[in-house]
DNA sequence: ATATTTTACTTGTAAATACAAGTTGCGATG
DNA sequence: CATCGCAACTTGTATTTACAAGTAAAATAT
């Protein structure tokens, strides 16, 4: 555990005292001063922690009252999606893989522009299809550079997030990312996969991911069927 | 100009040179400092205004090495669109107000919670569509709390966006929200503001905006022809 | 009682300083 | 000549201190 900065460590406790519903929504969060005393730090590094609660939208800061805890959000994988009937429990989230990670060469017509390094790296191919409460809600297909992930094809992806193996085994991390958004109407194999109506539309997603590894990015592609959730997206 | 804090200064300076192209894309930023030494700042000054570039997306920062300069995006209000085509020419984009701002009482249907005082202080509503190359790419609707921003109603909106107005002459400036996106078959009033076929999908999206006014908020609906231009996100 | 001022809190901005940790290129060493 | 290691950079983390500015409630004056 040391290696980790206080500060860290630190969001690491509010945030989790957050998700776990020990302040309300419009609470305040101990002040700044008293987040020092408690946890034996000093202001800025409290402050730090603090910034990194407000990136994630999990409080909002007021000069002159305090921190003010917000909504936290159900999030599948990077994805936040919000239900327009219910909430969506983890624990109704399936996934299915439908294709386990395979070394490929890269697409002909792959539609994002990549390093020399990860051209000449070849890379990691899978599919998944995820489920909320057994109805298949988005299909996504996945490429990574094959740079240093030994093993990756071996693994078992069961429930468990890619992003979760990516960090927990290779210590890879998402940094953040570019992604392009379309609503279109999907071919057959997409009508199939999703179970849609004909002439029902998807939202269309293309996105490049940032890792804290310097030219190594996960891409994405993700059609979703919004009839029933939403994409939901706090900035 | 005094009222405003140095790192913001620095903020708004390195902006600025960025986006003229002073630096191409991966261009190392002057290191931190030598940014302290040509401002005649503290560290950690410099480094909040670096914290708000990588905010913008404007930098990516590696221990060791520097501020690496990213390509900037072109931006619509606070909706990022890039091309598929082409990119977007700021001058090729036309804003036609379709509705003047005026005071209503908020919709029975409104799909977003209200708080007391905004309830009590009715709404400024408002319609636009936005043209690239004359031709439709969305529409939007926008409602806002009548609360202390007065003669709005009476402005001149032609070629101006309204997040400017808010800014310079009530003081209001969005800080972040909330949004909602779904991929939808829009109804036959939006098929002919868009022109669009029959059968084709556009891009939903609700959002909420927070705004530096505590309890002030900009409500926006829009509807988006995502055929020739995707939305566009960085995070 | 009501309105105003004060006070005690909150977060925001800023300086000066120190060391840790990652990156890169230069130079000594084999 | 090739390689390793060191030195000189870079950003990351952390402390200490000070004052400014916004908020809200208590104290005071009207």
């Amino acid at each position: 555990m040391n290696g980790v900065p206080q500060y860290r460590k630190l969001y690491k406790i509010l945030r989790k005292h957050i998700l776990e519903g020990m302040y309300a929504e419009g609470d305040l969060l101990p002040s700044e001063n008293e987040l020092c005393s408690i946890h034996g730090i000093t202001r800025p590094t409290v402050r730090q922690a603090l910034e990194e609660l407000v990136k994630d939208g999990l409080i909002l800061k007021r000069q002159g009252k305090g921190s003010i805890v917000r909504k936290p959000l159900r999030n599948i994988g990077i994805l936040s999606v919000a239900g327009t009937a219910s909430a969506i429990g983890h624990s109704y989230l399936k996934t299915a893989i439908l294709q386990k990670p395979v070394v490929k060469s890269w697409p002909e017509d792959f539609p994002f522009e990549l390093s020399e390094t990860e051209n000449e790296a070849g890379c990691i191919y899978m599919e998944r299809l995820r489920y909320v409460n057994e109805i298949p809600l988005f299909y996504d297909i996945n490429h990574l550079p094959n740079l240093n992930i030994p093993r990756i094809t071996r693994r078992s992806f069961e429930n468990k997030s890619l992003f979760d193996i990516l960090r927990s085994h290779y210590q890879i991390e998402i940094k953040g990312g570019e992604q392009k958004l379309k609503a279109i109407l999907p071919d057959e194999r997409i009508i199939n996969l999703l179970k849609l109506q004909p002439g029902q539309p998807v939202l269309y997603l293309e996105r490049k991911l940032r890792t804290n590894r310097e030219g190594f990015h996960v891409y994405s592609t993700i059609w979703f069927n919004s009839e029933k959730h939403a994409i939901f997206g706090s900035f």
